[in-house]
DNA sequence: GAGTTTGAAACT
DNA sequence: CAGTTTCAAACTC
């Protein structure tokens, strides 16, 4: 089973399968005014079960009008965030650790080293991308080897379900 | 479960 | 572009 040239290697999979957890019914109203703040909407998918919710086949020209507007300020917006290495390895760790986040992150405090930093959630190292400060998440720093054995298992888990599948 | 922290996305 | 606000998830207690 080749894989083909525009696969998507695990990391980048792994960003388009967060949970859905919205607030349930509550007042979490995901307006085309919230966007990519919505994680459904962000990863090109509707929402299920939000309330005052545009994101949903019945408003679907006030959705597309956010979709719209949303691709006109980044033509990326609803593209994958991860890119796969330049070398093309067919390693799939090797590849998750050569992956680049395209934008990169801007994080501040966390060392890049928490799940609020988009690198270290999916689980790559930062690039010259990110314009994060005091960032631990770089190969050989003491933040790499500890976030790679703790996160790591998770990677391999999806990935082997994601092999499963196909 | 409530409150706080965090950083992407939106906005100015 | 830089600074600020909004938002939802991550995190803490």
């Amino acid at each position: 089973m080749a894989a083909a040239q525009n696969q998507l290697p695990p990391v980048m999979v792994l960003l388009h399968m967060h949970q859905h957890q919205h607030l349930p019914a509550s007042r979490k109203p995901e307006s085309p005014k919230s966007r990519l703040y919505c994680e459904c909407f962000a990863s090109g998918s509707y929402c299920d079960g939000c309330k005052n919710c545009y994101n949903n086949v019945e408003n679907e020209s006030a959705r597309n009008d956010a979709v719209e507007a949303t691709l006109e300020r980044n033509p990326n917006a609803f593209r994958l965030k991860i890119a796969s290495s330049p070398h093309g390895t067919r390693d799939s760790q090797e590849e998750a650790i050569l992956a680049k986040h395209n934008k990169g992150c801007h994080c501040k405090k966390s060392g890049s080293l928490k799940k609020h930093c988009e690198c270290f959630q999916a689980n790559i190292l930062c690039s010259e991308n990110c314009k994060c400060m005091e960032c631990k998440n770089y190969e050989g720093s003491e933040g790499d080897r500890l976030s790679f054995k703790v996160i790591r298992p998770t990677t391999w888990h999806i990935f082997n379900r994601l092999q499963m599948l196909q």
